[in-house]
DNA sequence: CTAAGTTGATAGTATTACTATTATATTTGC
DNA sequence: GCAAATATAATAGTAATACTATCAACTTAG
């Protein structure tokens, strides 16, 4: 299975970037580099131009890989919620009982990856960081409708369709599956936030995770348990 | 009720500010601009530059104000939230029942407001659409910290714990009331937001609410019926 | 009436977010 | 192995941003 993960190639929508940056080495550098500057620096303090002091370029080179930063940022959450899908699917499709699969997905959406492929080119904790502190301002724009049907959203919606499938499979008469599955995915990574700089605002620290409240979450929600055999 | 409202002054932690906005025509005036301002171009658009253009007023005569936009965007969200506190607090002062409370509580924190006070300075429904698209922003930055040391996000989290309160009042078994009400006064944010730009993810719109959604939730995570007498 | 405080106007700086141009490598196709 | 195409580097330049500093003008309080 890790293999055939790693052996995975994430395609992001085409309007992303202008030149795919998985076809050259540089391609790939500013990938790497972007993903660790950004989580260390702040994606307001990120400039192309630190970037390519950096990887040892030349800013202009960059702009030929991707139009702003902006663009870059959402080139990144993309991949990352293409790469969570490819997982999502990966660990549930051989269960059969929908209740453990949607238990599985709860795992999957709100746990803090391992580094689960062996892609050498992503980093895929320091990723996570990035979509936690910076996804948010990527749609929080004045032109979230545009990029929107330009497609650059499709993969973190397609994402949270599929878990609403699997809850409606598991509770038809369910009022609110998407508004859970949002809340969800957004609410995670609020709640790996607060642990981390709010902790007054959580039970989410080092005996209870994020995974725990929304298993305990959906659960009640939709009159199951996942402890059941 | 309203004419007590009304006369409420709202005091917000000074750090966030160099001069208190309230205390002179010229301030009042950054506060009431701005919140259009940012509404309409949004906060990154926005500039001290184009402020002072709008109202008449000198780039150099706002910073005497406010260190910078990061801080005003700061002032105004504690604003909001002290605000949404006090509302709370008057809403629910003589309700006996503490699910009733609860309820009035949710209902508070989750709709859409209208102009609550007379206040002629801040326009309430902006100042809300600014904290739905603009919030998260203020504290996703590598200060947030020092920031939140300095006391600048103490209005949020009093309104949350209060909540919190409730909710153990309500119920003490519950393992999760601080989750709970941080997802929701967040998760809520990100409802409406959903449900302007992102149809598809959420059942908010015309006919359910994020006031719903949520009362849902609340009612069956803590076992409780809203609609009870 | 004077002193203190408030505002306005102007100028200046470093940085950002680009665009354009040209020179130099490197790859590839034949 | 060479020409053509392509990729990268280097440099320069622009408009805008996010400030800081200075000084003059006006207002207000004692």
């Amino acid at each position: 299975m890790q293999q055939l993960l790693s052996a995975v190639k994430i395609n992001v929508s085409e309007g992303l970037y202008l030149k795919d940056p998985d076809t050259s080495d540089l391609g790939r550098q500013i990938l790497t580099k972007s993903i660790v500057m950004i989580d260390e620096l702040g994606f307001e303090m990120f400039t192309f131009k630190k970037l390519g002091q950096e990887i040892g370029s030349n800013e202009s080179s960059i702009y030929r890989y991707f139009e702003n930063k902006h663009k870059l940022l959402l080139y990144l959450t993309a991949y990352y919620w293409t790469g969570l899908e490819y997982r999502l699917v990966f660990a549930t499709h051989n269960i059969e009982n929908s209740i453990k699969k949607l238990e599985k997905a709860i795992e999957i959406l709100t746990e803090l990856p391992v580094n689960f492929t062996n892609n050498t080119t992503i980093n895929q904790v320091l990723l996570r960081n990035i979509v936690i502190s910076e996804f948010s301002k990527s749609y929080h724009n004045k032109s979230v409708d545009t990029e929107n049907n330009e497609g650059y959203y499709a993969a973190y919606k397609k994402l949270i369709l599929r878990v609403v499938e699997l809850v409606i499979e598991v509770d038809k008469s369910y009022l609110f599956p998407k508004c859970l599955v949002s809340d969800m995915l957004a609410g995670a990574l609020h709640q790996h936030f607060l642990a981390e700089h709010f902790k007054s605002l959580t039970e989410c620290g080092t005996s209870l995770s994020p995974t725990d409240f929304y298993k305990n979450l959906f659960s009640k929600q939709l009159n199951i348990d996942f402890n059941d055999k």
